[in-house]
DNA sequence: CAAACTTTATTAAAAAAATTATTAACAAAG
DNA sequence: CTTTGTTAATAATTTTTTTAATAAAGTTTG
């Protein structure tokens, strides 16, 4: 059964006015309201929208025949007559979520009730700025799509997660496939054949993050994705913050040391230069040319190929050296994390990528160094939380984001 | 002729069920339209309420027998019969705005439509954290509330600014004022015999900046107080940015330098060590120590007494030391900003507070240290202005989050 | 185990709101 | 100075929604 199509009849974006205007938004509310607070009763849900409950009935019943509601059972009964629960339909829609690394892609497909239906990882792939590699992008994502056994129609949208400056309003890209008039966005809706939108690699992450478990429990919070690069996903008042050109979380390439190092960026003394993963390698490298001894070694003899993955490994195989440059790295985050955390007064900070493996070996010498150089009563209400879902956060991300952007609720 | 009990009948917070409740939602709906477009016809409000024409006409009609409302003459026509345009009735209540420094206060009036009825500038105050300031605090404003010759029962709501950390939904002030169980503000609404709300003196100035004058034109924007200490107000996706506890914006304490300066927090390397009024005096004065001569010295002989007015006053002046230190202040103030615009991403940083009376002396090093120090995508979106509204900010900002506060609304 | 109590679902009457039609007010063109 | 076109306000009609009453489905208590 296509139900799509009445899927985007709610939640297109024609013009309607009068009556039909408020019954469709009514049943967006529904939607809406189930998506935060989970399957519903009628009364629950007459009582958030501020109808009547013969209103609220019509609108559920015809969410019904619309194939976007089915009848979960009944609750448990609080001493009457017991209560139907509506819940959403799995099989309404699908969303892909598309997580674009430098040497790989993560791709994942979640249902209308945000289930998470199929996820490949790894894929090998090579992202540079050339049409080339962006063929390429398609061309695995449209195989995984036809790997998939649901109708292309049935895949409402799709949100792609790229690393740099990305305008997710316009959907330009900047630091990728940026060799087009027309947005990355508009340009892969036309060779995929999906709804496509495009997301800043971290903000995806951290909406996977926010919103990919049960309801996200609280208002005000930041996610730092640290892998070689570093980024920032800001959750402000309950949702996320873009800025005013969607460049908000440029956390790597921030002034933060007095050094003469030169980033990527071109300036110095960047965040980056001391505190990512990319620092983190070079310095095990410097230690290792020093004379320092590792367990990294004897796994990979050749200096120049050990990546972040290998310190991360050695960290958790007890290795000192790993361990002591990861605690070092802990410290200079830290004091980034203060700055953040005297300004936003967030109630978490969630650390996510590869480097949040290592767990309290990076958690601790953090905390300690927010503890010193943020405000007693302001860091006091924050706390400093591992991942939950580590790297599959940029999948669910992607494909959260992708409902979301197209139906405009969480 | 009293109408706040009309207003606190659709403002306040009873409870209603049913068509009464959704007829107070839609009232407030009205003013808040015209709080933000000014006045409206009928056609405007009915589209933006999504309300029919006659519906519309009768709340606006119940609105003016309420006296919220009054009819403010036809609209030009547009080639046809001319509309009758609604406004806001001045008189229909009164938010009063009170800006506590260390040594005076500003008190100011609101009425309804957000103009202002008196405000009396620098009466004398010492601001202490003891029972007899605070005494004196509530004397002072019960003087100025007397003088008004507006009934008591008229000023619906009132807003004190105090600085430090302050906690604006439960009325907690935590730096001055603090030797009582109950709320800061619960004991002024008691004392006061109105209606009571304390906030941050940035916050509440960056309020006041932004939505003093017209229709606010950008979503996300920052404003800077510089003055002994600094502060910061965040203006995030339209709306006030509080963080979890109403602490957000604590600048001033963030680690930015590797200096061995205490600073009155009790830590090393805070900005305001390095970067602020304080910071400025005590490196004036470290100057004309080292014999460096200044145009100030001979204002004020007394090295002691010298205030931060006193510099930027020499600035103005075109005193080369006040000029330099001013400078050399910008350029590291440029630093935090650059972190924050990287962060931010805001259309807008504004510049207010006694420093930014120095007009370009401050902001161009600004301007430039911003430019080495952040991405250029990133700072080419933000502009820095300096503060339109001056000192009188914090108390139009006071007023307006006390009318906010109270109304829900802009 | 039946009566009393609770809560949910359905229905019909009453109320409220949206359409539609009509009248009024004004501008510009001829 | 009349005609035509356009928009606003109001009245009449129709549709939608709510309220309130009732039926149904359970639980609890004596």
């Amino acid at each position: 059964m296509d139900r799509a199509g009445n899927v985007l009849q709610i939640f297109g974006d024609e013009a309607t006015t009068g009556v039909a205007y408020k019954n469709r938004w009514l049943k967006r509310q529904i939607i809406n309201f189930i998506n935060i607070g989970g399957s519903s009763t009628i009364t629950d849900l007459s009582l958030k929208l501020g109808s009547s409950i013969p209103k609220t009935t019509s609108l559920v019943n015809e969410l019904m025949e619309d194939g976007l509601l089915e009848e979960h059972g009944k609750i448990d009964s609080t001493g009457g007559r017991r209560a139907s629960v509506f819940g959403l339909v799995a099989s309404s829609g699908f969303f892909l979520g598309v997580d674009v690394h430098r040497y790989h892609i993560n791709i994942g497909l979640i249902d209308f009730r945000k289930d998470l239906v199929k996820m490949d990882e790894n894929l090998p792939f090579l992202l540079t700025n050339t049409p080339e590699s962006y063929k390429e992008l398609v061309r695995i994502v449209d195989d995984f799509v036809k790997s998939l056994g649901v109708e292309r129609t049935q895949i409402l949208a799709a949100c792609f997660n790229l690393s740099g400056r990305v305008n997710t309003e316009n959907g330009y890209s900047f630091s990728f496939f940026h060799f087009q008039e027309a947005p990355l966005s508009e340009s892969l809706s036309r060779d995929m054949g999906i709804r496509c939108f495009v997301e800043n690699d971290s903000r995806a992450m951290a909406f996977g993050e926010f919103f990919g478990g049960k309801p996200f429990e609280v208002n005000n919070a930041l996610f730092l994705n640290m892998d070689y690069g570093l980024g920032l996903g800001i959750f402000a008042d309950g949702k996320m913050y873009y800025g005013k050109s969607g460049f908000s979380g440029e956390i790597g390439h921030v002034p933060m040391f007095q050094n003469e190092i030169i980033c990527h960026c071109g300036k110095k003394g960047c965040l980056e230069t001391e505190a990512s993963g990319w620092a983190l390698v070079e310095m095990f490298r410097e230690k290792i040319r020093q004379g320092v001894s590792s367990a990294v070694m004897k796994k990979c003899p050749d200096l120049e190929k050990v990546k972040l993955e290998d310190i991360v490994n050695g960290a958790l195989m007890d290795d000192v050296l790993c361990i002591e440059l990861i605690s070092d790295l802990g410290e200079k985050l830290g004091r980034a994390l203060a700055f953040l955390i005297n300004v936003f007064n967030p109630e978490w900070v969630i650390l996510g990528g590869t480097l949040s493996k290592t767990g309290d070996y990076i958690r601790l010498p953090m905390r300690s160094a927010i503890n010193k150089y943020s405000l007693g009563l302001v860091n006091n209400d924050t706390q400093l939380r591992l991942s939950k879902i580590g790297v599959s956060a940029g999948v669910i991300g992607g494909a959260l984001l992708a409902r979301h952007r197209l139906m405009q609720t969480i």
